[in-house]
DNA sequence: ATTCATTTTGTTAACGTGTGCATAAATTTA
DNA sequence: TAAATTTATGCACACGTTAACAAAATGAAT
């Protein structure tokens, strides 16, 4: 049924090799030969088989997208924002093949022969074993969202810590001194340097952030909404609450407002992360906006530069997050 | 340096035929000589290589799963929902393959030789070219979201106008007389659907829906917001607005807490989709629960099946939507 | 015209796997 | 024990493509 370029060959009374030769654009080729062959392929609506190509070529014409898990820990968001930023670069001469890292028992069927090039979303420590593995089979690599120097990969990330601080800045400013935190999921690399960029602002006004202010979410906007009932049902609640994503910010908001706080004259909170509702919660969410969409482009666009030139080195990128002052953080109201 | 069929036989002192029949677990082989050569198979750590499998059996061990656009007009909630549950059932030794239809300028490249099946979540009437193509190519095929009779393959679906069609008939009962709607995407499937039941509703309660409280939106927050600030700067605006879907309904009750309206005191708000934040929102959002994971879940299910059996008769299934009764819709209150 | 260089095309093998057919080995039957 | 049958293995080719090498055709130079 489908055409080879056998019956192309037959056809136009050549070789199959010419027609192979023609139809890539050799320079070996005739230009008269080259075009009756494109015409004639044309015609027979002639289509390459990708697998005999690939099984020559030693090549797949695969990218792999891979996350942590797609089932749980990932907010749809930032899931759809990813796979958004590498579509819109991947060409659709490349198959894009999206799959979490938490579905494989192994990873022998991981290997070169399948990919040409993987992007890995990673969220979790636990990805390293995977990393490991995509570098010992020699699979070009480009590593978002988690920081890991040294390797021999491509690493784009978003500044994450400078980002928290800035957010934790600004509550001060704000006046607030009676801060909280919402973490994320326990282990994720995310989770820390929110953290981590949060106290730094806190501890650089010569304030402190007391232990029952501190409460593990993990990312889901239930836990949120947990996190803050738990939060102002303390003796003292916090005036000011810093989330570490929106997600949980949204769930955070819902639990003051059946509480029957107000946000945010009653305590303010900010999240990380800027999703499409962001902007439309009420009060619309402060937050820390984070480029996801740009960094799983660039990430696309890095891994098939990659691809092409076989390269190893590391390299980093940082790209800058923003604070987005809108009105779900307020100055203190005198108490 | 990774291991072929080849390099077994020679370690096991047969022919590679043997050894293709032993993997293959073939009833020809002897049970001593399969288990030396299964054996000596995971000592050298085989993998095969799938280019040459597929060249040869004529199967890709590949999935697609195709959206009307990723980029555009299709919530992130919603992609994500498809994606797990696709994914959920997709074993891996398939392929996971996640791509836009608005990505292919034609579809030369999709065929039998790519593609084992195919799952399209279907959002447009625009698809259908891409439909019959994959029928001509006869590729089993899957559609989900949109309803499409007649066709030979199998179509899953929610009843989404019987969901807006309770939804209508709910808030009649609230006592509500001034209803608006806020509709989707022109030309989309779900749009008209979702239209006709919420009309049907009305009418059915004898009342009518005037022009200028029937919207046209585009499934986006912004459009939903847009939208609802049109409404409420009616001389006489709508005491209960019904959205086609949750996004829209968060930018409509984001709208009306801009203009100083509390939902659901001054008007009520329903959506469609049932997507995680409508729990959240501030008042939790009353909407349609729509069993997306399912359906793309039964999507996947189904196209393996027909994978196997390479049936292509026709099959419908409806799945059924529920009426999620929270905050933001309530009975009118006394003008 | 003959040789040499250059351009264009063809021959053949290779990539890794599966399968129809032939053959060898083991087992049963006469 | 020989023949017939059954069971287990191997040979050779196929899938559709690319590429090293060989060969033919063309053109240039003597």
């Amino acid at each position: 049924m489908a055409a080879t370029i056998k019956d192309i060959a037959r056809l136009a009374n050549v070789s199959h090799t010419t027609v192979s030769r023609a139809l890539n654009n050799s320079p070996l080729i005739k230009e008269v030969t080259k075009r009756k062959i494109m015409e004639i392929a044309r015609e027979v609506n002639y289509i390459p088989n990708y697998n005999a190509k690939s099984l020559v070529l030693q090549r797949s014409h695969t990218i792999g997208l891979f996350f942590t898990s797609i089932s749980t820990g990932t907010s749809s968001s930032f899931f759809a924002a990813t796979i958004r930023g590498v579509n819109s670069v991947v060409g659709i001469g490349y198959n894009l093949f999206v799959r979490g890292i938490d579905d494989y028992e192994d990873f022998s069927t991981i290997h070169r022969k399948r990919f040409d090039g993987i992007i890995l979303m990673s969220q979790s420590d636990a990805d390293n074993e995977f990393i490991e593995h995509v570098l010992e089979q020699n699979i070009p690599l480009v590593v978002l969202n988690r920081l890991i120097p040294g390797g021999h990969f491509v690493n784009i990330v978003s500044n994450d810590r400078e980002g928290s601080r800035e957010a934790g800045r600004y509550l001060i400013e704000q006046g607030h001194e009676r801060i909280a935190i919402i973490e994320g999921i326990k282990g994720f690399k995310s989770t820390e340097q929110r953290r981590a960029g949060f106290l730094e602002a806190i501890e650089q006004s010569g304030k402190t952030v007391p232990q029952e202010y501190r409460i593990a979410g993990d990312y889901t906007t239930e836990s949120g909404h947990q996190a803050m009932r738990q939060l102002l049902q303390l003796q003292t609640p916090p005036t000011a609450v810093f989330c570490s994503n929106d997600d949980m910010a949204i769930g955070a908001m819902n639990a003051a407002y059946a509480l029957g706080y107000k946000v945010p004259e009653d305590v303010s909170v900010i999240g990380f992360d800027d999703i499409n509702f962001a902007r439309y919660t009420n009060p619309a969410l402060t937050t820390v906006k984070r480029p996801v969409e740009q960094i799983s482009a660039h990430g696309a666009e890095k891994i098939m530069e990659r691809i092409e030139e076989d390269a190893n080195r590391e390299e980093l990128i940082f790209l800058e997050t923003a604070l987005m002052e809108r009105q779900s953080a307020a100055a203190r109201s005198g108490s």
